[in-house]
RNA sequence: GGACCUGUAGCUUAACUGGAUAGAGCAUCGCACUACGGAUGCGAAGGUUAGGGGUUCGACUCCCUUCAGGUUCACCA
């Protein structure tokens, strides 16, 4: 329990005797203390007035010396206006650093999560949008499990359907037998490739009816192009022979370039679901579904949900053909899910134009009465958008993602070399470095926005790589570990400090007060769903430690005492910054 | 048209879920090291929180309304 935590609780069993009156728990608010005001913590009483019957000083005051009698770490308080500032006792924080050790105190229901993220389409390489879905899902499963849940990461591939159908057809019309190592290309490169010649010839194909007189939806399907990929693709579930060996071969081109992606992301997955294996289940939910009269049979034979008094519309479930559509396979792979992991919660880290999808999944698995329905939960993040508007793959407006990596790294690069501190690394070691840093920033600029908002990228601004970036983060740690280097046992954690007599710096206290939020900020990041949560926080460490830094000697210390304090706060800065960016998948480098 | 999301300094963004004078970074200007890493620190300037109304001790936050932008409402996935 921290001290915050502690006072609430102190407060509300004194409260009846105080006051008279029985108090909610969550109406005692405290805070930390604005920086402008005398004290550490403050508990605002105006919620309080009704019960308490008092004016607000007088209220605050009679808590302020019920607390400071019955609170050893409470050393006085002050009341301005309806704020009660408290002050902790010195000691109290010099305590926690010298005798610091991991709580897990905190009595939380350890779940088993699984979260589903990436899930590509294997017709085209990952651009910027997914990269962001990469590393959103990465850091959320990192923040689940330093809370101690059990989580298994999953990625759902993408691997069938009308898209795949394009690229393997342009690719056998135009391709001319072209490999990855013939053309000298990454495998998703090269199909991705097809995907647009795809679409650039269905066009010409278009025009070319539009010219005849057609108009422009009949033009869009009767394109011979497309008539082309159709056929290709019931022969695919037909299983034709040469049709599977195609499929086959090209999307293992792809999954080689995938795999190149996600490694230099630093992203990995537990589980792999393939579509092609999923896409014909949850047919048996629908007949469920219609003996349960959760769904209804329209006279085509086609079968529907009604939705309308939820104020969303009639779906489809199944096709008159008995065919499934998007939202059936769903159906299936939430049981297929379920079945495989038994978990508490389902997760699925998906952008927000599918919004109404998830919501209309939800709302059908809790009307069949799943059990495992009130655990999904759609991690909805908003898009990332170039100035020109959408990305899209078909008409080449992309942000690479293997090109945007390489750039980051190219200029992590040039400034690196440019400060010329590193001339002594060996060769292997600058490309580590400048790996580190480049996707650092790339990680950071992408995980400190609040995850619903969308992100407008311009390719034209490159990312930052001074002030609140990742590279300031991994600066603050390379020099709490170039301190720490030049002392011998930094293991000082017999402290050799008697807590008497020593006066905190304010910048070390403040320091130690923003330490002490870890595990408090730990927690709320997961319960929020929110990274960016916990990145701002590790950028106000390094700033507090920066500022500490500049104002405190730390190894010419006038008593040995502080010196050996200061490298305490030294190493744990360091190691708070290195965990909280582990968690969230950032390396963190030892010089740089 | 219905539903959902977003709007905060020139730009990118935060605000403990209703708390004190709305906090940072970039860009601009000024300052600081005979110490341990200057990819640093300090300061100045920059705000009618899109506009209007309401709720109350107190509103960026909740309610109503107007405006602007986005997404979605496929027998595509």
């Amino acid at each position: 329990m921290n001290i915050f935590q502690e006072i609430q609780q102190q407060v509300h069993q004194a409260f009846p005797a105080l006051f008279g009156s029985d108090v909610e728990l969550n109406k005692i608010t405290i805070n930390e203390t604005p920086k402008e005001f005398i004290g550490d913590i403050t508990l605002v009483v105006f919620p309080l007035l009704k019960l308490t019957k008092k004016n607000p000083e007088e209220s605050a005051k009679t808590i302020g010396e019920f607390l400071t009698e019955n609170n050893t770490n409470i050393t006085g308080f002050n009341i301005i206006k309806g704020f009660l500032n408290l002050e902790i006792n010195p000691n109290y924080w010099i305590d926690y650093i010298t005798n610091r050790q991991q709580s897990t105190d905190d009595i939380q229901q350890k779940e088993k999560i699984l979260i589903e993220y990436s899930s590509p389409n294997t017709n085209k390489p990952l651009h910027l949008g997914h990269v962001r879905n990469n590393v959103l899902g990465y850091a959320l499963a990192g923040i689940y499990k330093a809370n101690g849940h059990e989580v298994i990461k999953a990625n759902l591939i993408n691997d069938r359907g009308i898209h795949i159908c394009k690229s393997m057809l342009a690719w056998q019309k135009f391709g001319n037998g072209e490999t990855p190592e013939s053309a000298g290309l990454k495998g998703d490169k090269l199909v991705g490739k097809y995907y647009v010649e795809f679409d650039k010839h269905y066009k010409v194909e278009i025009e070319e009816l539009v010219a005849q007189g057609k108009s422009k939806e009949e033009a869009e399907k009767q394109a011979p192009l497309l008539k082309a990929a159709q056929e290709m693709l019931l022969k695919w579930e037909n299983g034709d022979a040469e049709t599977i060996e195609l499929w086959k071969t090209m999307n293992n081109w792809v999954y080689a370039g995938f795999e190149v992606t996600y490694k230099n992301l630093g992203v990995d997955f537990d589980k792999f679901y393939y579509e092609s294996n999923t896409y014909l289940l949850g047919k048996d939910i629908v007949e469920e579904g219609l003996q349960k009269n959760v769904f209804f049979k329209k006279e085509d034979g086609s079968v529907w949900i009604d939705l309308t008094d939820e104020g969303l519309d009639q779906k489809i479930v199944l096709r008159a053909d008995g065919t499934s559509v998007y939202i059936t396979q769903d159906i299936g792979t939430a049981d297929l899910k379920y079945n495989d992991f038994k978990m508490d919660q389902s997760i699925y880290v998906v952008g927000n134009e599918q919004d109404y999808h998830f919501k209309v999944l939800k709302l059908i698995l809790q009307k069949l009465g799943k059990p495992y329905a009130n655990g999904i939960q759609h991690y909805s993040y908003g898009m990332v958008d170039l100035p020109s508007g959408k990305m899209k793959s078909r008409e080449g407006t992309v942000v690479d993602a293997d090109d945007l990596i390489d750039d980051m790294i190219a200029s992590a690069k040039e400034q690196t070399e440019a400060l010329g501190k590193i001339d002594d690394f060996t060769e292997e070691e600058k490309s580590a470095l400048f790996r580190t840093i480049g996707l650092g920033a790339l990680k950071f600029f992408l995980l400190r926005v609040d995850p619903k908002k969308r992100i407008l990228f311009d390719p034209k601004e490159s990312i930052d790589l001074q002030g609140y970036t990742g590279p300031f983060v991994q600066y603050t740690y390379a020099r709490t570990r170039s301190i720490l280097r030049r002392v011998e046992n930094i293991s000082t954690h017999d402290s050799r400090l008697t807590t008497h007599d020593y006066s905190l710096h304010p910048s070390e206290k403040e320091l130690i007060k923003v330490l002490y939020k870890y595990t408090i900020v730990l927690a709320d990041s997961c319960k929020e769903m929110n990274p960016a949560k916990l990145i701002d926080y590790v950028y106000e460490v390094a700033k507090t430690y920066n500022k500490f830094y500049n104002e405190c000697p730390i190894l010419a210390a006038e008593k040995e005492a502080e010196k050996n304090f200061r490298l305490l706060l030294t190493e744990q800065t360091g190691n708070i910054i290195k965990q909280s960016f582990a968690i969230v998948g950032i390396d963190v480098p030892e010089r740089m």
